[in-house]
DNA sequence: TGTTATTACGGCGCCCGTAAGGATT
DNA sequence: AATCCTTACGGGCGCCGTAATAACA
């Protein structure tokens, strides 16, 4: 009952947490993505900031605003993790997880029975799926598509 | 008695240590630069192969070799790093520490009652100085010049 | 024999999850 | 009332330094 496999939380693993809570736009959703507990995640935050000496976002009760440092610490996280990620898929080859964009087409009655299933398997199977950002788009049923791409604020997650 | 500032050891940390072991040249010259014990270093690299589930170098008693996934990884390393070091610096501004070269004029016997313990002060105050690599060169006397430049194979420690 | 890397061991500290508290809509 | 964030509290796992072991020059 512990790390979904971000293997010992680390600074790389805070900038991951961080990149989540703004791109979920909320800590409990970040939480809910990250399979983890909110005060853990709040936790990241604080030691983030702490480390880095300054404040990334300021948070009331029901709100949430990136600071300007905030901002730039993002952008940089960004390519930084991508720059993670680009070692370890260099690294572990392309033997490991499968890799760039799952496009499904799919009726849209057929998906609600029998897509969901597989892909929820895949997700779990697959979780960094997720931290590359996940989202479906919804098409006109006459187009018979649905898609399933890289993108920003989409809120997943995975049962269990 | 814990650790100079790398801040908790991570991922990045680890990296950090595995780049200082290859531009070393060894594990105990790494563990000197780094101020830890070899015991340390060497926990630390086996860590790095098992997270990545591979060898990055193979090393007898007194020899070490590059892996070529090794080689690999530390392309990856230093390119990760630098985008981590161009964030922090980013980030703190210039505000926080000093960067760039810091160079030294001074007579020698000068230099030993004046100059280091001033240096040992400034190193005691901005320590990841040392984490690019810091070394002291001395020239002949005619020359009246030490200089305090980024170099590799350095054995620094600031004394408490 | 001196230098190198690894394993053994006790200890301190970090991080986590659950639970409780405060604030805002 | 409901939701969100934070702090409090034990507990476990990880990392570290010292010491001991093994291999090579």
């Amino acid at each position: 009952m512990t790390n979904p496999d971000m293997s010992g939380m680390d600074r790389i693993g805070l900038m991951q947490t961080f990149v989540r809570i703004v791109e979920a736009g909320s800590l409990s959703a970040a939480a809910a993505q990250l399979g983890t507990s909110q005060p853990t995640v709040s936790r990241r935050l604080q030691a983030l900031e702490r480390s880095l000496g300054l404040e990334l976002l300021q948070r009331s009760t029901h709100a949430m605003k990136l600071t300007d440092d905030g901002a730039r610490c993002f952008a940089h996280a960004k390519t930084l993790l991508e720059s993670w990620q680009a070692m370890t898929a260099d690294l572990r080859g392309a033997k490991d997880a499968p890799e760039g964009h799952l496009r499904v087409l799919v009726p849209h009655a057929f998906g609600q029975d029998q897509l969901m299933a597989p892909l929820m398997a895949y997700l779990r199977r697959y979780p960094q799926s997720l931290s590359n950002g996940c989202c479906m788009i919804g098409v006109p049923i006459s187009l018979l598509r649905a898609s399933i791409a890289p993108c920003r604020s989409a809120r997943w997650t995975i049962p269990p």
